[in-house]
DNA sequence: GTCTATATGGTGATAGAC
DNA sequence: GTCTATCACCATATAGAC
């Protein structure tokens, strides 16, 4: 299975996902060129066509590995502690997730309308997947009489814009670290659902 | 200063305003031509340039006149009441508004980075009026003690960004009506912030 | 695996007739 | 005010040499 020697493959492919996500994220996927992205490889624009198939599928990848990696690493804290001690764990990775990536979460809310009907729905089922975490959690609160009772789709939906907003304004150099953040939007979080 | 009779630059004028809105919208700024928009408005693509000096210029003036409708929208409902009563007005307003302009309100969140740099600087700085619109009334309600000491400035862009987030999901045919659901995002703007 | 060259068609914007 | 025609350029994707 080794690839020839002197072959680029294992290195090019992923540069080329990277140059991707960076110029997606900065420019959105409409206005970024083949040909940009290949100069920003260090190719030639054919040359991209060794790695994928064409330039939708470059989004799709990128917005698949988001959210597979996101549901893989909130599926290795699921399942310890209470209701309380969960949504504390899940308001704090969920920021400390997407503070770390910000240019994969800002494509994966702003490209959507991108994707092929096909991919889309793919995308979205990911996303359903996460989010149904979220709401398990808020139901096991309220059957534990911990959280208020409420509409727990909406609340589930009005949380987590609040936790994702923090990318459009955060800024690792700014004021605040990450941790403070956390404990503030915790603090938030906790308030508005609880009884 | 009427017009000659016969001419049109009155109504077509605006609908070209409106065909770039719901294009922008639906596919984005950068995904949609000036040929789609004539198209659209029932015009060849040369004649749009009697209304506008460019595509930029349509989506300038796009997102300049919502957030100025905004601002003026909000302006009447300014200075009445404890905070408490004030939050509770933002709140609504702010959610019937973005409900009534799903639109707008898309193309103000996304097409940011299409705009000139100082274009952007023009509606980043309307934006932040907004944005001081609540931290006044979070403010007023730290000073009254009815609401929690807190990093105001951060509490104002997490409660933008849940009161936002509705549009992402409702359906004016869905189980909710718009009224239930200012309620719901009510009940947990007012505990998330409250002693 | 990468290159150059190319096929095919779309882009924003303008000029000048009517 | 709108049209047709056009300019100069850029798009994605492919073919075939090396």
């Amino acid at each position: 299975m080794a690839r020839t020697a002197g072959s680029h493959s294992d290195i090019t492919g992923p540069r080329v996902l990277d140059a991707a996500l960076r110029l997606f994220a900065r420019h959105g996927y409409a206005a970024v060129s083949m040909r940009q992205i290949a100069k920003e490889v260090g190719v030639q624009a054919g040359a991209l066509y060794n790695y994928t198939p064409d330039k939708q599928s470059l989004l799709f990848d990128l917005m698949k590995r988001h959210m597979e990696d996101l549901l893989a690493e909130r599926a290795k804290h699921r399942g310890a502690g209470s209701a309380l001690e969960q949504l504390e764990d899940f308001t704090r990775f969920h920021i400390r997730y997407h503070l770390d990536r910000s240019d994969e979460v800002f494509i994966a809310y702003m490209e959507l309308r991108n994707l092929t009907p096909e991919n889309f729905a793919e995308i979205e089922a990911l996303r359903r997947d996460y989010e149904n975490e979220l709401e398990a959690i808020l139901r096991q609160g309220e059957e534990e009489g911990v959280f208020a009772p409420a509409d727990t789709r909406i609340e589930t939906m009005a949380v987590i814009a609040m936790l994702t907003g923090v990318t459009t304004w955060y800024r690792a150099e700014g004021r605040l670290s990450a941790g403070e953040v956390e404990r503030i939007y915790w603090d938030m979080v906790r308030k508005a659902v609880s009884v």
